[in-house]
DNA sequence: GCTGATTGATTTGTGTACAATTGCTTCAAT
DNA sequence: ATTGAAGCAATTGTACACAAATCAATCAGC
């Protein structure tokens, strides 16, 4: 019944694993990457007792996971429901996409007040690491690395809300991404990073905060929100009912 | 060792146990209220076991209240130390008041477009609750109502996860003004709060932002976060390793 | 044959016991 | 007398067991 999560724990190296330390934040990082890179499809039920069986922990941390999924808006919590995947409907992606600006905007221009030499190389690392994960094909660690940059960026900005907010922001738009992306288009182009990082290493906040907004227009024009919405949004409405088993739960907006 | 607690038992009818249903809810409103009416101070200790027997619930759900609670940056969880009431410092507060401003503006501009005739009425009345409590001199309720208003008027904007946000930033601003409050002021003009409605009302974007910016000013600067801040860094660094009693932890900043 | 209720199985919610970590106190040694 | 270490008490972290709720399937009734 859970297979999509096995592979799991064959692949304890990636970059997802090094941030680990305490049994909590594994659990955590596993299923959130697994949701991310969609080995686990929207909708699909995440049953306490199974996944604390194929990560050795107990429902307790499992539970602490799920509540922290929860909190980000990957999972959804449904009381005396159990937890399920979240399915963004073309709204709620809408509204997320709106906060991002908003939040993409004011970090920017922050960034280029604050961001230090090192975080800037840091950035260029992680920037190479998302061109490397799409040029191994491995779209789902390219989507969430391109998320890690927009993260490492809002670190860089010195406002400890404007982080939170911006990975709660962050996990959500991946999520979108990996349900509603259109066709095999490059994904967060790493072009438009990089240039990027050289207008905020130039302290030119005009230019850095057009290239931002330039950045997320093309993110949401990748995606179709806008065409298919009927047949989407009645998915999404439905999907928290249906009990997703093995099959990959397809969406008609996978097209 | 938790008299500041006990009151709470004796006063269910309040705005807060309203909301409430579950137990998990009321354990959390009830800190909650408790700290922002600052019967809590900043850099108390707030044991499991004895929250539990406050409460006359079990540690586990003690444990998720105070989770939630320190998602919204209202409780800082130490791990294996406990968690605390927060004590934001100065930069902190600054961060805060930044992101507040952000949001506000975008929360102001979308109510202007969103509003309905019900939620403006809503808005007005919690005004006059607002302004009641202040008259009546409870400084506690007057403070959490209005930040309640901003949290109404973000619920207005029809947007979750800004809604979700405000939240967080609100309550946290709460505990800020709390702590940092000079005078015996009028804390949140509830004028201020009135002529907002209005803008909205009229579909005023550009006033309505006007007023909400000239409102934050005029919150920011009842709080003495520029001058003493040598002193106030310094209790704010070290007041989470401080034991706080019984006696009610005066940060210098309240003078 | 189909709708609707009842029962059984599964899953979540809560309380509690035990393990591990922390911090305090005591005691010894310099 | 002060400093340092060791043992002890108290508190948090984790697992587990029981209670409550939900979901599924079977069976009765129309």
């Amino acid at each position: 019944m859970n297979d999509q999560l096995q592979p799991l724990k064959k692949q304890p190296r990636t970059a997802k694993s090094s941030r680990s330390g305490t049994q909590d934040d594994v659990v955590y990082a596993h299923i959130f990457d697994a949701i991310l890179e969609q080995r686990l499809a929207p909708g699909t039920k995440l049953s306490e007792e199974a996944l604390g069986e194929i990560f050795g922990v107990s429902r307790t941390i499992i539970r602490r996971a799920l509540s922290r999924l929860a909190h980000e808006g990957v999972v959804l919590l449904r009381p005396n429901r159990g937890a399920v995947v979240a399915s963004p409907s073309v709204e709620e992606a809408r509204q997320i996409f709106y906060a991002r600006r908003l939040v993409e905007r004011a970090i920017t221009q922050l960034a280029v007040e604050h961001a230090t030499a090192e975080q800037l190389t840091e950035l260029r690392q992680m920037v190479k690491d998302e061109q490397d994960s799409f040029s191994r094909g491995d779209r789902g660690a390219g989507i969430r690395l391109s998320g890690e940059f927009h993260l490492k960026l809002a670190e860089a900005a010195r406002n400890a809300p404007l982080v939170s907010f911006q990975r709660s922001l962050v996990s959500q738009t991946s999520l979108i991404i990996a349900q509603y992306e259109s066709g095999s288009r490059s994904h967060c182009s790493y072009d438009e990073h990089n240039q990027l990082i050289d207008a905020i290493e130039a302290r030119d906040a005009d230019r850095a905060v057009e290239l931002m907004m330039h950045h997320m227009d093309h993110i949401d024009s990748k995606l179709n929100l806008d065409e298919e919405s009927a047949s989407d949004d009645l998915h999404a409405v439905f999907s928290h009912l249906l009990q997703t088993k093995k099959k990959p739960g397809r969406s008609a907006a996978n097209r």
